[in-house]
DNA sequence: GTGAAAGCGCTAACAG
DNA sequence: CTGTTAGCGCTTTCAC
């Protein structure tokens, strides 16, 4: 490998014996430069290792060929799939991607939403924002921009989740189905579109199945593990008890098992629990866990694809896809 | 918030009444620019939301105040913290920072690596790389360029760990003081700094207190749940099985903990498992996972601190720094 | 097919 | 303290 001298444009024109309009051309696969001139470009080029300078093209330009990720943290594992799907497609489009964390700060957001402006990126695919949704909605208005999985609610933007509402009302249709009748939901107070949707399936569920709603049997908390076993600690407590129990999230369920387990019970058997997104540490616990799992992969290929479209006109079409998502019964919902 | 239209610096001056060189004084700090004339670039900057064109001011200065940290995946929540820790410190001192993951993947380490040649980032921290230790060594003597956690063996670049080998010797000294006469270790075969000198302080333990080295206790594999549970009922095919086992990783210990469960043994009370990383699932398992805690924050600020120091001048002296651990005692080797 | 030259938005002499 | 100007490395007319 050479990370030698950085050569310019002008030192390969002069090495190619061309001018560095040809050279350009010859770099950005210009048919109409002469086959001898152009191999004699590449020659140079490689001897060289001449790599063109990205900012001085961006400048001139305005185009970065670069689009960031936005995601809101780094510890939640889940991300990592759905970035290998953005950056499958990008790869095949001539796109780098670069990745910033938000940490959940509004300044940083955005900082780095200011990328775009600054041309710095084309475009930006985000997984969760804090900004106020006007704000959201003006920025996509100017610029490529799309959201995945946590869409802000009333965005005017495209953007690719799975079907949130209709999982959790399936998998609370199967526990009424089962028999059960007193369903509690742990969910959260954040990521507010996911956590929305499904509090809506979870309640049309009920209602379709003539269950009543009680309001003690819903519980927002925070998505610690340890937010889980608290928030199934006070279930418990309620003089009817449930005996099944979804959570928004796997690292809720695992919690909820713990307490399950704490208090001498056992999952499954005694208290149904479910998570959501299938992290892969819910098929190595033990009990394992059951929970629904989204498609990752694919929800970052089609987060690149909205976003190309965006980024081929400003003008194109708006969409919002939804994909499937797949019920997984593992332990704890087990009798 | 205004995402709007894009002035230059040329609009600036000219709604400020004045030259562009003069908006460049005031937005660089520079001290003598009249209080009045500053107050009124100010204003025309603030009233119209200017940013500055970056890549036009990267392209004049050569620094772009940007810093790439290069990650090999991001499943591992172990980076999180390392993360925050860079960006705490970059921050601090006005750098950006820029995360682009290798996936292991030796071509797409080359491309991001490329973004210092063509000056796209200042610097890099690497977390690991794939590639031949003399081309790093050839870069890092050419760019701001120094390795966390994962220094290559035999590099000459800054870096940063903990003290891998010491922090097995403790563990493996222990074990031995409370009566293991059998002890094992599931390491890897990929990130050999650490694995090697892990490797390295139980050989030295055992041999300080006179246990014989028997190569069936070692075994090297992948880091995933199930690998470590292979590998620990590999280990209890032994005709002489172990009594305690290290694992270079929480998931290996994840694994072996569940394969101990399955036998129908009790970790801990039959059999001792210890983990490397203390991820957050390590305290939240049943049984709680026994581990060895990095200063994960501690290693960004230390790794930023160091590549600010190749910032300021590429002729610093390289440095290798060596951070604390601490070992945590939970279930997995309580009696 | 090819080259000369303008210019992207900024910074840094340099001159005043 | 301030303005003029050259030029960073590239792409892109526009001529030839």
């Amino acid at each position: 490998m050479n990370w030698g001298n950085i050569l310019t444009i002008k030192d390969i024109a002069r090495l190619a014996e061309t001018s560095v309009a040809t050279v350009s051309r010859v770099l950005n696969g210009d048919p109409k430069v002469a086959p001898s001139t152009r191999e004699k470009v590449l020659a140079a080029v490689k001897e060289n290792n001449y790599v063109l300078n990205v900012n001085s093209r961006t400048m001139r330009t305005k185009k970065s060929q670069k689009i960031l990720v936005l995601i809101p943290t780094i510890v939640n594992s889940f991300y990592s799939k759905i970035l290998q799907g953005i950056e499958a497609r990008a790869e095949e489009n001539g796109y780098d991607v670069l990745i910033a964390i938000s940490n959940l700060e509004e300044a940083r957001e955005q900082k780095y939403l200011d990328m775009l402006r600054t041309k710095q990126v084309d475009g930006v695919i985000s997984l969760f924002s804090l900004l106020p949704v006007d704000d959201i909605n003006q920025l996509a208005s100017k610029y490529p921009f799309v959201q995945a999985c946590e869409p802000l609610i009333g965005s005017h933007t495209s953007s690719v989740t799975v079907d949130n509402r209709q999982a959790i009302y399936d998998v609370t249709s199967e526990f009424i189905k089962n028999g059960h009748k007193r369903i509690a939901m742990i969910s959260g107070d954040y990521y507010k579109y996911s956590e929305l949707n499904r509090e809506r399936g979870y309640r049309d569920a009920l209602e379709d199945h003539q269950i009543p709603y009680d309001s003690s049997l819903i519980i927002k908390t925070f998505y610690r593990y340890h937010d889980g076993s608290n928030a199934l600690k006070q279930l418990l407590t309620l003089k009817n008890p449930p005996t099944a129990v979804i959570c928004v999230s796997d690292s809720l369920a695992i919690g909820a098992v713990n307490e399950v387990i704490a208090q001498g019970k056992t999952p499954g058997k005694d208290i149904a629990i479910i998570g959501f997104d299938n992290t892969s540490i819910t098929s190595n616990f033990v009990p394992s866990i059951s929970t629904i799992a989204q498609p990752r992969f694919d929800l970052g290929i089609n987060a690149f694809d909205l976003l190309l479209e965006k980024l081929v006109s400003l003008d194109s079409q708006i969409k919002k896809v939804i994909l499937p998502y797949e019920i997984i019964h593992r332990q704890s919902t087990k009798r």
